[in-house]
DNA sequence: GATGAATGAGGGTTCATTCAT
DNA sequence: TATGAATGAACCCTCATTCAT
């Protein structure tokens, strides 16, 4: 127990960051004590520390490898898809978003904490050199983007993720204004009604369309 | 003295407001403090939870009263501007968020902080109270563009309006991607750079004309 | 209770402040904790805080205004001694450091401390400012005693509080060698016996005699 | 090779403790961890405490064996030296004190820390029985010299020792007064200013005086 | 209404020490 | 004997909130 392989060592800190990451699922970072993620790992507060120097390197790396395997995992679906028009890609794209969203809203959340509040002690050379494997993989992605359809520039393929994301982010921010904690308010209120899937969907679409060309 | 009429108190009241959003526009929430706020509107820390229950009614307040008065101010712009085509409307629009950028960019923060940090300990009457001020004016404004574009329902312009500000609150969250606590990450990575002024602009742009038909 | 005087209020950091110089006579700085002082006090922990920014500050306030203690209080026997000779200067000085060992013996501690401890963490503004009060005192002290044996210069006159203290302390680093922990070691140690009293005394006297001529 | 002789034990022991000496020139024993001094040894952090019980028995073990070392060497220094008149002997004692201050400072700095930190933790029994050796060395150094000056008694010959480091251990407390964190302190403090190695060797050289008469 | 002293729960973090391998 | 992962007690400190005046 006392000798870990560089293996055994990733899985104890991906336990530690997945207990972290279900926790931040359903509460807020400063709602999150690390007391709670060691005890919820079965792990000492020590561990905790022997493994992430910082509460906000936790959520930081939860947000960079996050990230990593969503777009790794887009590209695969991509190679595999095979596209041809620009339709398909728009299609592609909306499904991915999907995907997104039901299934990584934490990355989406997370990246509201990122500048604000994870910076400010996160360390700055792991942040860095995740930040640097995020930007290759997202490249990798533009670049088979543009490759896929010249008429796509490496540039504005990168962006269009940023924007994905950016339209989920934000209308996750907007969300449940007709309620409160949850509750919803008395009265109506129903155009206040966000639904972030369909929205980000809706807002997404019309922004490719603008942006691929009708 | 001691016994106010109404108008002291909001005089004060907003003194304190005032002061908080002046700080929100440099730190953040976690980084202002209750002490912080007594000292730089010359009040006592009591006297500010004699106007506020807690740190968090603040900025629910703001981003409550700070909404009201934008979209009152754009109601009447909208009156003012006498829009007869799509094309006016969403060059208005276009306009009109290029303010709420420029010169609201705490609205656009404090969207972020509603769900997960404000609501939790902001009041609940007070806040019902002032979403539902904030539904009417929103309602109004949605309202006079429908009478004045009749195929635009009252609901879609209600949602032009929530897009908006999820756009730019979207953005927010995912500039800065190549800098780490403003400093610039060393190296390429110009396709992560955000304008957050541009890209909401042409977002919103590209949304709008899918929304309303080219 | 809410609004204090000044006076009111330094009563109440004196008193936070002779606890923790209570404690320091039985225990060491890293054996005190802020809470046992908030305790010892009857005062909440954040109290102490109010009154000290750090647990340092609270023993280098200590060590700064006991030591401008201890030397206005010197200054003031010094006057009222009328010394002629510097016989009579010696016996006043060896009597005067008695006084420093037996009532004092805390300053003499937390001078081991101040260098590789406290002034890490004491705040560097209120540190010079209670040094350079330290130094007025000692300056009039050392003036008082130029003035009245203008032989001894002033330089001289204040090395001997230095040379005073230092051998004080010396002395206390070096006692107890022939026991630990306060139990005596079983077999004869006799020649390790310091008496820190006797030989601060001695020590001294024999600097003093070399320092000011036989 | 699992199975150690008694010199090879020895070796790691010493590597260790060396280490410990090494940084502890440079930094305060609070400053020190074990985890630190196991990495610039090159060993883990259980080796270090299966060579050393706690980590104040690493410093009580460089004070112990550090002092009968300088004692040894002295004692050799004092043999060869064949002084004949105690002036010859003061100037012995005073470019003794001069290699203890420039050489090692480290054991006059651990002096401060023996009693208030080191013996709360260090082990009992080998403290003892290192205290033990000491007293040896210290009393054959203290017996040569009453063979050679019969007029000088064990137990004073013992005390010009123990009042050698007691010098040079109170004037390092009290070194420093005219700068915070080793940057000087603006302003004139000059008549606060110590030197280390003249002033102790000035005040054991008046002590010496009036110890062994004119 | 205004004040600001007092509160104390709660936080993140450190680090000597243990012990299974 | 050597290892280093795991531990958890203990620490200092923050800050929203209360309330006597």
């Amino acid at each position: 127990m006392n000798i870990k392989t560089a293996d055994e060592k990733q899985q104890k800190q991906a336990l530690i960051a997945e207990t972290a990451l279900k926790m931040f699922e359903e509460n807020d970072f400063y709602d999150i004590s690390i007391n709670a993620i060691a005890q919820r790992s079965h792990v000492a507060k020590g561990t905790v520390f022997n493994y992430f120097k910082t509460k906000e390197n936790i959520f930081m790396h939860l947000l960079l490898v996050g990230y990593q395997e969503f777009f790794l995992q887009t590209l695969n679906q991509l190679q595999q898809a095979k596209l041809t028009t620009t339709d398909e890609l728009k299609s592609f794209l909306l499904t991915n978003t999907k995907d997104l969203i039901e299934n990584h809203l934490t990355l989406i959340k997370l990246n509201a904490l990122r500048g604000p509040v994870l910076e400010g002690k996160a360390s700055r050379e792991e942040t860095i050199e995740g930040r640097k494997k995020l930007y290759e993989v997202h490249e990798q992605l533009a670049q088979f983007i543009h490759d896929s359809f010249p008429s796509i520039d490496v540039k504005t393929a990168n962006k269009i993720f940023i924007i994905q994301s950016s339209i989920a982010s934000g209308l996750i921010n907007l969300s449940n204004l007709d309620s409160f904690n949850q509750e919803p308010i008395p009265g109506n209120m129903d155009d206040f009604k966000v639904s972030i899937l369909n929205d980000s969907m809706e807002t997404f679409d019309f922004y490719l369309t603008g942006l691929l060309g009708k």
